[in-house]
This record gives structure tokens, C-alpha cells and sequence, in this order.
DNA sequence: CTCGTTACTGACTCGTTGGTCAGCAATTAT
DNA sequence: ATAATTGCTGACCAACGAGTCAGTAACGAG
């Protein structure tokens, strides 16, 4: 009676192997990584993987995918249901995620899409539909709740989200070209969120 | 009395050869770029290719110092030698020069290094040396200059050169994955620079 | 005009890797 | 138990592209 080699496991299959390609895609980038290092990481053979992505360019779409999965659609229903005064909201909720953005896998997505992202288009395009336009809008929204409110007053920044992001935004991009040299991507987000507030209250 | 089938001109091969493969490099990726396709572009046989650059790798890092050279330097000299006031400066000639930087080959060379970077630290030291550094460094000087005159005040903001650094570097990033979608970079960068200024004046 | 030097060519090699498939073994049905 | 089903394996192949090299022709010297 010796153990058997492989137990069948059909439903947690794909999800394991694009969390092993998320992972390899994080260390090496899309093109270095070796489709059999993928399956190797996942416990799989390279046969298996085929079985479940048709190429390795579906796998990367899959990717893709599941990290944006539901990501922003917290930050939105937080936009949504929050009691706090818009200022408070910014300084709380708001700016806890975005602190949180360049450790997590979007960080990955993001290096992936530029590197890659020119060679499929719709990738890119589904990226922006169901997070950027999602995420910029939900800003947005909390700046113009703001305006409403008598708490802000309107100008030329609370009609760009884009200035939120662009911090954050940074820090990604820093934290995967120079992994050594340090950067307090924390106090960088902050001072920006500071600047914003002081320039827009009311 | 035929037409030569080439010309011999050792001189100039080198740059065109690079000059080739940022085009290239800038359309496809690095990975993505075969080297005869630089070649061709470069008008010119694989063969001499690897005469002039050992490796595709050698290759690349001749890129992207090609780039590099003496583009950051030229606004050093400018801060350095200005007779505007730091306000006037920043809305000037510091304006107008980080507005160009997304259309630039610079933008090319960020994609490349975030794609490849992690396997060409060394490259990503040069460019931290040559580029980021030293330009992080002028703008540190502009700010520190007007607290130092009594234009500033000092504060979390003037010791965050990033923070004038990052709406570039979203508009770069935007125009790599979203090369459809439009974004005003020029607006972002003119918002965050009058709220700066805004937020530090004396 | 020759002849020697060398910038240059392009067909070739060979390692790498995305993708296939015939068969095997874990499960399920009978 | 036995058979039928199918998740799974791993050896295999074909394509592709980085890098090589023997030969060719442009150019300069004498």
C-alpha cells in the first residue's frame, strides 16, 4: 500500500497555478518565466497546466485577473457607506489603503502590464475598466462629496483623482526598479494627502 | 560600375545600431525584440551587430546609457544658474522640462528597467546614480534655495522632491498601458505644482 | 592597378522552451 | 471485484532565436 502519487483536485487546480505564476511572474517578469516553473511551483506537471490555460498567454490573462478581483470594489462600498466627514475619510480609510497598494500583488500586475501590456490591449483595456476608472472615480467621488458637503471647495484639484494616485503610484514603480535603495513611500503618500487637504478645505 | 552593396563606416555604427534598438526596444519590449530585427532596422547584418555589442544584454545597456547621458545634466546647470526667483523657476523652465519627460525616450527607458531591471541590477544602479539622484538632488537644491531666501517655508513638502517627481511618473506609466486613453499630463503636473507652491509659500 | 587589411555579410548551429500526446493511475459507477 | 471514466504525467517534438564564422568586398597604401 504506498501512498498514491497524485490526488485529483480539479476545482483548486487553476487557482493554484496563478498563484505559482503570480509569484514566478513577480520574481522574473513574464517573459523569463519558464512555463514548466510555473507548474513545478504548483506541484503540477507542465502537461496539467496545458490542460487548464490553452498558452501561456491565457495564463497570464488569468493572471491578471485574479488579482484585480474584487480589490477596489471595497474601497468603493467604504466610499459609499462611510459615516466619517470627507476629511476624516481621507485621512483615515482612504489613506490606509493607499498605503497598503505598492507591497500587494497590484504592484506585481502593474510591472507585468507595462512590461506586456503593449502586446494585449485588452488586458489593458480590462484593466482600466475595472480598476483605474473604478478606482479614479471612486476618489472622485469622495472629493466631490466634499465640495457638497461645504467641506472643500472646488478647484483644479478635486477634479483630479489622478494626483491621489500619482504617490502611490511612485512608489511602485520605485519599489520594483530599485528594490534596495529605500523610499518611505509612507511619508510620501501622507505629505501628499497633507498638501491636498490644506489646499482644497473650504 | 555597380552601386557599393555597403559602405564601411565604423565610426557611426555604434549609435545607429542603438538608436535602432530603442525604436525597437520602445515598440516591443526588450525581451519581445529579436536581434535581427534591430539589425535590420539599423540597416544592417546581425553579423556586424555582435561585432560592435557582445551580447543582446550588452546591448541593452548600451541603450539605455545612450539615453541617459547629459539629459539630466542640462537642468542641473540651469538651477544652478538661473537669475529667477525659486517661484519663478518652478513655474518656468522646471515646468516646462518635466512636462516634456513623458514624450521622451526617458519614458522608454523607465518601461525597460521596470521589465527588466531585476536582472540587470547594476543597470539600475547607473541609472539611480546618473539619473534619479542627481535630478532628485536639483530639485531638493530649487526648494531648498527658496526656504533659504525667505520665498519658502520649510516643511514636510520641501524635503519631498518625489512629490514633484510623481505626477510625471504617473503620466509616463498612463501613457505605456493606456497609450489609448487620454490623460492630460499637462494639467496633473501644472495642479500639483501650483498646489506645492501654494502649500510652501512663505 | 595591385595587394593587404578589415568592415561587413548571411547561412549555419545549437540550446532553449512553448506546446503535444499516448498512456497511466486515481476515482466513480456498476 | 471489475470496468469505465478522466485527471494527470512526463517524454517528446518543432520552432525559434541568440550567437558564430568562413568567406566577401570595400577601402587605403604603395
Amino acid at each position: 500500500m504506498t501512498a498514491p502519487r497524485y490526488r485529483r483536485r480539479k476545482e483548486d487546480r487553476p487557482q493554484e497555478i496563478t498563484a505559482a505564476a503570480l509569484d514566478a511572474f513577480a520574481e522574473k517578469g513574464y517573459a523569463a518565466t519558464r512555463v514548466e516553473e510555473v507548474a513545478k511551483r504548483a506541484g503540477v506537471s507542465k502537461g496539467l497546466l496545458y490542460l487548464y490555460f490553452k498558452t501561456k498567454e491565457e495564463l497570464f490573462k488569468a493572471v491578471v485577473k485574479s488579482v484585480v478581483i474584487r480589490r477596489v470594489d471595497a474601497l468603493i462600498d467604504t466610499v459609499e457607506t462611510t459615516e466619517l466627514s470627507s476629511e476624516e475619510f481621507v485621512r483615515g480609510p482612504l489613506l490606509s489603503f493607499m498605503k497598503k497598494v505598492p507591497a500587494s500583488p497590484v504592484a506585481v500586475v502593474v510591472r507585468l502590464l507595462l512590461a506586456e501590456g503593449r502586446k494585449h490591449p485588452d488586458l489593458a483595456d480590462y484593466y482600466y475598466d475595472n480598476v483605474v476608472s473604478k478606482g479614479l472615480a471612486a476618489m472622485h467621488r469622495v472629493l466631490t462629496r466634499g465640495v457638497e458637503r461645504g467641506e472643500f471647495r472646488q478647484c483644479a484639484a478635486t477634479e483630479q483623482p489622478h494626483l491621489l494616485v500619482a504617490p502611490v503610484m511612485l512608489s511602485i514603480v520605485w519599489g520594483i526598479v530599485f528594490a534596495g535603495k529605500a523610499l518611505d513611500t509612507d511619508a510620501l503618500i501622507e505629505t501628499q494627502i497633507d498638501m491636498l487637504l490644506a489646499n482644497i478645505r473650504a
